[in-house]
DNA sequence: CTGTATCCTTAGGGATACTG
DNA sequence: CAGTATCCCTAAGGATACAG
Protein backbone atom coordinates (compact mmCIF):
# COMPACT_ATOMS: atom_id res chain seq x y z
CA UNK A 1 0.00 0.00 0.00
CA UNK A 2 2.75 2.62 -0.14
CA UNK A 3 3.23 5.01 -2.82
CA UNK A 4 4.66 2.95 -5.42
CA UNK A 5 6.56 4.54 -8.15
CA UNK A 6 4.34 4.39 -11.58
CA UNK A 7 5.92 2.38 -14.57
CA UNK A 8 5.26 5.16 -16.96
CA UNK A 9 3.07 8.61 -18.00
CA UNK A 10 1.10 6.92 -20.28
CA UNK A 11 -2.57 7.70 -19.70
CA UNK A 12 -3.65 4.12 -20.16
CA UNK A 13 -1.30 3.40 -17.53
CA UNK A 14 -1.86 5.86 -15.37
CA UNK A 15 -6.14 4.60 -15.85
CA UNK A 16 -4.61 1.32 -15.18
CA UNK A 17 -3.12 2.10 -12.15
CA UNK A 18 -6.07 3.27 -10.60
CA UNK A 19 -8.46 0.94 -11.55
CA UNK A 20 -6.75 -1.46 -13.43
CA UNK A 21 -8.04 -4.62 -11.59
CA UNK A 22 -10.58 -7.52 -11.36
CA UNK A 23 -12.71 -5.35 -7.86
CA UNK A 24 -12.22 -1.64 -8.36
CA UNK A 25 -15.24 -1.04 -11.23
CA UNK A 26 -17.36 -3.67 -9.46
CA UNK A 27 -17.32 -1.23 -6.84
CA UNK A 28 -17.60 1.50 -8.83
CA UNK A 29 -20.65 -0.13 -11.28
CA UNK A 30 -22.25 -0.97 -7.71
CA UNK A 31 -22.44 2.91 -7.27
CA UNK A 32 -22.96 4.16 -10.94
CA UNK A 33 -25.46 2.26 -12.16
CA UNK A 34 -26.74 0.40 -8.96
CA UNK A 35 -27.84 3.32 -6.49
CA UNK A 36 -25.30 1.39 -3.86
CA UNK A 37 -23.71 3.91 -1.37
CA UNK A 38 -23.07 1.62 1.56
CA UNK A 39 -20.67 -1.33 2.71
CA UNK A 40 -22.84 -4.17 2.76
CA UNK A 41 -24.68 -3.15 -0.22
CA UNK A 42 -21.14 -3.51 -1.84
CA UNK A 43 -20.51 -7.03 -0.12
CA UNK A 44 -23.75 -8.56 -1.13
CA UNK A 45 -22.50 -7.89 -4.95
CA UNK A 46 -23.13 -11.23 -6.53
CA UNK A 47 -19.32 -11.09 -7.62
CA UNK A 48 -18.78 -12.20 -3.73
CA UNK A 49 -16.40 -9.82 -2.68
CA UNK A 50 -14.21 -10.34 0.24
CA UNK A 51 -14.61 -7.95 2.98
CA UNK A 52 -10.62 -7.18 3.40
CA UNK A 53 -10.62 -6.87 -0.12
CA UNK A 54 -13.58 -4.10 -0.10
CA UNK A 55 -12.29 -2.41 2.30
CA UNK A 56 -9.22 -1.72 0.52
CA UNK A 57 -10.74 -0.92 -2.65
CA UNK A 58 -13.00 1.91 -1.24
CA UNK A 59 -9.38 3.27 0.73
CA UNK A 60 -7.67 3.61 -2.78
CA UNK A 61 -10.86 4.86 -4.37
CA UNK A 62 -10.58 7.53 -2.20
CA UNK A 63 -6.72 8.21 -2.02
CA UNK A 64 -7.61 8.77 -5.68
CA UNK A 65 -9.87 11.14 -5.45
CA UNK A 66 -12.75 8.76 -7.64
CA UNK A 67 -15.13 8.31 -4.06
CA UNK A 68 -15.73 10.31 -0.90
CA UNK A 69 -16.53 8.85 2.27
CA UNK A 70 -19.05 10.58 4.90
CA UNK A 71 -20.75 9.84 7.83
CA UNK A 72 -24.53 9.59 6.86
CA UNK A 73 -26.88 11.78 8.64
CA UNK A 74 -29.54 9.51 7.82
CA UNK A 75 -28.35 6.32 9.28
CA UNK A 76 -26.53 7.51 12.14
CA UNK A 77 -23.17 4.99 12.64
CA UNK A 78 -23.16 4.12 9.07
CA UNK A 79 -21.21 5.81 6.60
CA UNK A 80 -22.12 6.62 2.86
CA UNK A 81 -19.78 6.55 -0.58
CA UNK A 82 -20.38 8.51 -3.19
CA UNK A 83 -18.62 9.27 -6.77
CA UNK A 84 -16.86 12.45 -7.22
CA UNK A 85 -17.19 13.94 -10.20
CA UNK A 86 -13.79 12.38 -11.21
CA UNK A 87 -15.80 9.25 -10.40
CA UNK A 88 -18.73 10.02 -12.62
CA UNK A 89 -16.22 10.93 -15.34
CA UNK A 90 -15.73 7.23 -15.80
CA UNK A 91 -19.25 6.62 -17.11
CA UNK A 92 -18.31 6.96 -20.52
CA UNK A 93 -15.69 4.29 -20.33
CA UNK A 94 -18.06 2.22 -18.28
CA UNK A 95 -20.34 2.74 -20.96
CA UNK A 96 -18.66 1.68 -23.42
CA UNK A 97 -17.42 -1.32 -21.01
CA UNK A 98 -21.22 -2.24 -21.32
CA UNK A 99 -21.79 -1.79 -25.03
CA UNK A 100 -18.54 -3.79 -26.12
CA UNK A 101 -19.57 -6.51 -23.72
CA UNK A 102 -23.23 -7.01 -24.94
CA UNK A 103 -21.90 -7.16 -28.26
CA UNK A 104 -19.50 -10.10 -27.88
CA UNK A 105 -20.62 -11.90 -24.76
CA UNK A 106 -23.52 -14.46 -25.05
CA UNK A 107 -24.27 -14.38 -21.75
CA UNK A 108 -24.27 -11.18 -21.29
CA UNK A 109 -26.86 -9.85 -18.54
CA UNK A 110 -26.62 -6.38 -19.80
CA UNK A 111 -29.87 -4.15 -19.53
CA UNK A 112 -31.56 -4.07 -22.89
CA UNK A 113 -32.76 -0.99 -22.56
CA UNK A 114 -29.34 0.65 -21.47
CA UNK A 115 -27.87 -0.83 -24.61
CA UNK A 116 -30.44 0.81 -26.95
CA UNK A 117 -30.00 4.05 -25.35
CA UNK A 118 -26.46 3.37 -25.31
CA UNK A 119 -26.79 2.88 -29.03
CA UNK A 120 -29.01 5.53 -30.46
CA UNK A 121 -27.68 8.31 -28.22
CA UNK A 122 -24.95 7.77 -26.15
CA UNK A 123 -24.45 10.92 -24.98
CA UNK A 124 -27.93 11.56 -23.91
CA UNK A 125 -27.44 8.11 -21.67
CA UNK A 126 -23.94 9.53 -20.83
CA UNK A 127 -25.39 13.35 -19.70
CA UNK A 128 -29.07 11.43 -17.90
CA UNK A 129 -26.83 9.19 -16.24
CA UNK A 130 -23.84 11.69 -14.86
CA UNK A 131 -26.40 14.57 -13.81
CA UNK A 132 -28.28 11.56 -11.63
CA UNK A 133 -24.82 11.13 -9.50
CA UNK A 134 -23.56 14.94 -10.06
CA UNK A 135 -26.75 15.70 -8.13
CA UNK A 136 -26.61 13.25 -5.26
CA UNK A 137 -22.69 14.91 -4.61
CA UNK A 138 -24.30 17.55 -2.26
CA UNK A 139 -27.31 15.44 -1.03
CA UNK B 1 -4.39 -20.58 -16.92
CA UNK B 2 -6.89 -23.40 -16.75
CA UNK B 3 -10.81 -22.04 -17.62
CA UNK B 4 -12.08 -20.60 -14.08
CA UNK B 5 -15.89 -20.46 -13.55
CA UNK B 6 -17.27 -16.62 -14.11
CA UNK B 7 -18.38 -14.50 -11.39
CA UNK B 8 -20.68 -13.25 -12.54
CA UNK B 9 -22.70 -12.78 -16.06
CA UNK B 10 -22.18 -8.73 -15.36
CA UNK B 11 -21.07 -7.39 -18.63
CA UNK B 12 -18.26 -5.03 -16.34
CA UNK B 13 -17.81 -8.30 -15.09
CA UNK B 14 -17.41 -9.75 -18.28
CA UNK B 15 -14.50 -6.92 -19.62
CA UNK B 16 -12.75 -7.40 -16.36
CA UNK B 17 -12.08 -10.78 -16.84
CA UNK B 18 -10.90 -10.10 -20.35
CA UNK B 19 -8.96 -7.22 -19.79
CA UNK B 20 -9.00 -6.56 -16.21
CA UNK B 21 -5.60 -6.23 -15.07
CA UNK B 22 -2.40 -4.27 -15.37
CA UNK B 23 -1.25 -5.15 -18.23
CA UNK B 24 -3.33 -6.53 -21.06
CA UNK B 25 -4.56 -3.05 -21.72
CA UNK B 26 -0.91 -1.87 -22.58
CA UNK B 27 -0.51 -4.74 -25.27
CA UNK B 28 -3.61 -3.58 -26.65
CA UNK B 29 -2.97 0.38 -26.71
CA UNK B 30 0.60 -0.70 -28.06
CA UNK B 31 -1.62 -2.23 -30.91
CA UNK B 32 -3.99 0.39 -31.64
CA UNK B 33 -2.19 3.98 -31.22
CA UNK B 34 1.72 3.02 -31.48
CA UNK B 35 1.22 1.05 -34.54
CA UNK B 36 3.34 -2.19 -32.93
CA UNK B 37 3.00 -5.96 -34.30
CA UNK B 38 5.87 -7.81 -33.35
CA UNK B 39 6.73 -9.43 -29.36
CA UNK B 40 10.08 -7.56 -29.66
CA UNK B 41 8.24 -4.50 -30.36
CA UNK B 42 5.80 -4.98 -27.18
CA UNK B 43 8.88 -6.28 -25.14
CA UNK B 44 9.97 -2.59 -25.19
CA UNK B 45 7.40 -1.06 -24.25
CA UNK B 46 8.69 1.80 -21.53
CA UNK B 47 6.77 -0.37 -18.62
CA UNK B 48 8.70 -2.81 -18.95
CA UNK B 49 6.46 -5.96 -19.22
CA UNK B 50 8.57 -9.56 -18.50
CA UNK B 51 8.93 -11.91 -21.06
CA UNK B 52 6.89 -14.29 -19.57
CA UNK B 53 3.68 -12.20 -18.80
CA UNK B 54 3.99 -10.51 -22.76
CA UNK B 55 3.79 -14.41 -23.59
CA UNK B 56 1.19 -15.37 -21.37
CA UNK B 57 -0.99 -12.29 -22.01
CA UNK B 58 -0.70 -12.73 -26.05
CA UNK B 59 -2.21 -16.29 -25.45
CA UNK B 60 -5.01 -15.16 -23.47
CA UNK B 61 -5.96 -12.33 -26.01
CA UNK B 62 -5.56 -15.13 -28.78
CA UNK B 63 -8.58 -17.10 -26.74
CA UNK B 64 -10.19 -14.25 -26.36
CA UNK B 65 -10.42 -13.83 -29.73
CA UNK B 66 -9.25 -10.21 -29.27
CA UNK B 67 -6.01 -10.77 -31.56
CA UNK B 68 -4.35 -13.07 -33.65
CA UNK B 69 -1.19 -14.57 -34.66
CA UNK B 70 0.14 -15.08 -37.98
CA UNK B 71 3.29 -15.84 -39.51
CA UNK B 72 4.14 -12.71 -40.94
CA UNK B 73 5.38 -13.97 -45.14
CA UNK B 74 7.69 -9.82 -44.77
CA UNK B 75 10.06 -11.56 -41.89
CA UNK B 76 9.84 -15.28 -42.44
CA UNK B 77 10.76 -16.66 -38.79
CA UNK B 78 8.69 -13.86 -37.58
CA UNK B 79 5.20 -13.46 -36.47
CA UNK B 80 2.80 -10.74 -36.39
CA UNK B 81 0.38 -10.25 -33.64
CA UNK B 82 -3.14 -7.94 -35.31
CA UNK B 83 -6.26 -6.60 -33.47
CA UNK B 84 -9.28 -8.55 -34.91
CA UNK B 85 -12.85 -6.46 -35.01
CA UNK B 86 -13.78 -7.43 -31.54
CA UNK B 87 -10.24 -5.86 -30.18
CA UNK B 88 -10.46 -2.75 -32.15
CA UNK B 89 -13.86 -2.58 -31.07
CA UNK B 90 -12.39 -1.60 -28.11
CA UNK B 91 -10.74 1.55 -29.54
CA UNK B 92 -13.88 3.90 -27.39
CA UNK B 93 -12.93 2.28 -24.09
CA UNK B 94 -8.97 3.19 -24.71
CA UNK B 95 -9.80 6.26 -26.37
CA UNK B 96 -12.47 7.40 -23.35
CA UNK B 97 -9.36 5.96 -20.51
CA UNK B 98 -6.92 8.28 -22.37
CA UNK B 99 -9.58 10.98 -22.37
CA UNK B 100 -9.92 10.81 -18.46
CA UNK B 101 -6.24 10.54 -18.28
CA UNK B 102 -5.34 14.00 -19.54
CA UNK B 103 -7.69 15.11 -17.55
CA UNK B 104 -6.79 14.09 -14.18
CA UNK B 105 -3.17 13.01 -14.62
CA UNK B 106 -1.23 15.97 -14.26
CA UNK B 107 1.67 13.96 -15.56
CA UNK B 108 -0.15 12.88 -18.51
CA UNK B 109 1.65 12.15 -21.77
CA UNK B 110 -1.41 12.35 -23.48
CA UNK B 111 -0.73 13.21 -27.43
CA UNK B 112 -2.54 16.66 -27.32
CA UNK B 113 -4.25 16.28 -31.09
CA UNK B 114 -5.61 13.44 -29.66
CA UNK B 115 -6.72 14.88 -26.88
CA UNK B 116 -8.33 17.87 -28.97
CA UNK B 117 -9.52 15.14 -31.68
CA UNK B 118 -11.53 13.17 -28.88
CA UNK B 119 -12.59 16.47 -27.23
CA UNK B 120 -14.23 18.47 -30.47
CA UNK B 121 -14.97 15.13 -32.70
CA UNK B 122 -15.42 11.69 -31.01
CA UNK B 123 -17.25 9.87 -33.38
CA UNK B 124 -14.64 11.18 -35.96
CA UNK B 125 -11.37 9.94 -34.20
CA UNK B 126 -13.20 6.61 -33.50
CA UNK B 127 -13.77 5.44 -37.04
CA UNK B 128 -10.66 7.13 -38.46
CA UNK B 129 -8.50 4.94 -36.19
CA UNK B 130 -10.94 1.85 -36.19
CA UNK B 131 -10.83 2.39 -39.84
CA UNK B 132 -6.92 2.32 -40.04
CA UNK B 133 -6.99 -0.80 -38.13
CA UNK B 134 -9.59 -2.35 -39.86
CA UNK B 135 -7.94 -1.94 -43.00
CA UNK B 136 -4.58 -3.98 -41.57
CA UNK B 137 -6.71 -7.02 -40.89
CA UNK B 138 -6.42 -8.36 -44.28
CA UNK B 139 -3.17 -7.33 -44.92
C1' DC C 1 -22.84 -2.25 10.79
C1' DT C 2 -18.17 -1.18 9.41
C1' DG C 3 -14.64 -2.44 9.31
C1' DT C 4 -9.47 -4.86 11.25
C1' DA C 5 -6.70 -8.61 11.92
C1' DT C 6 -5.04 -13.01 10.94
C1' DC C 7 -4.03 -17.01 8.54
C1' DC C 8 -3.30 -19.35 4.59
C1' DT C 9 -3.33 -20.32 -0.38
C1' DT C 10 -2.88 -19.01 -4.97
C1' DA C 11 -1.81 -15.95 -8.66
C1' DG C 12 1.09 -12.39 -10.46
C1' DG C 13 5.20 -11.12 -11.71
C1' DG C 14 10.52 -10.00 -11.91
C1' DA C 15 15.08 -12.04 -13.22
C1' DT C 16 17.44 -14.92 -15.74
C1' DA C 17 18.72 -18.92 -18.37
C1' DC C 18 17.80 -21.62 -22.08
C1' DT C 19 15.67 -23.79 -26.47
C1' DG C 20 13.87 -24.27 -31.49
C1' DC D 1 13.53 -13.86 -32.77
C1' DA D 2 9.99 -15.86 -30.08
C1' DG D 3 9.20 -17.76 -26.88
C1' DT D 4 9.72 -21.76 -22.44
C1' DA D 5 11.24 -22.94 -18.19
C1' DT D 6 12.75 -21.95 -13.53
C1' DC D 7 13.24 -19.92 -9.41
C1' DC D 8 11.69 -17.12 -6.07
C1' DC D 9 9.27 -13.47 -3.96
C1' DT D 10 5.35 -10.48 -3.31
C1' DA D 11 0.71 -9.19 -3.94
C1' DA D 12 -3.95 -10.64 -4.30
C1' DG D 13 -7.40 -12.79 -2.44
C1' DG D 14 -10.54 -16.18 0.29
C1' DA D 15 -12.17 -17.59 5.01
C1' DT D 16 -13.01 -16.51 9.29
C1' DA D 17 -12.72 -14.26 13.71
C1' DC D 18 -13.10 -10.32 16.15
C1' DA D 19 -13.34 -5.26 17.57
C1' DG D 20 -15.37 -0.39 17.87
Amino acid sequence: MAKEKRRSDCPINFALEIFGDRWTLLVVRDMMFKGKHYYSEFLKSEEGIATNILAQRLLTLEESGLVVKKNDPQHGSKFIYKLTKKGIDLVPVLADMIGWSAKYDPLSAADQEFIRYLNTDREGLIKTTSDLLLKKIDE
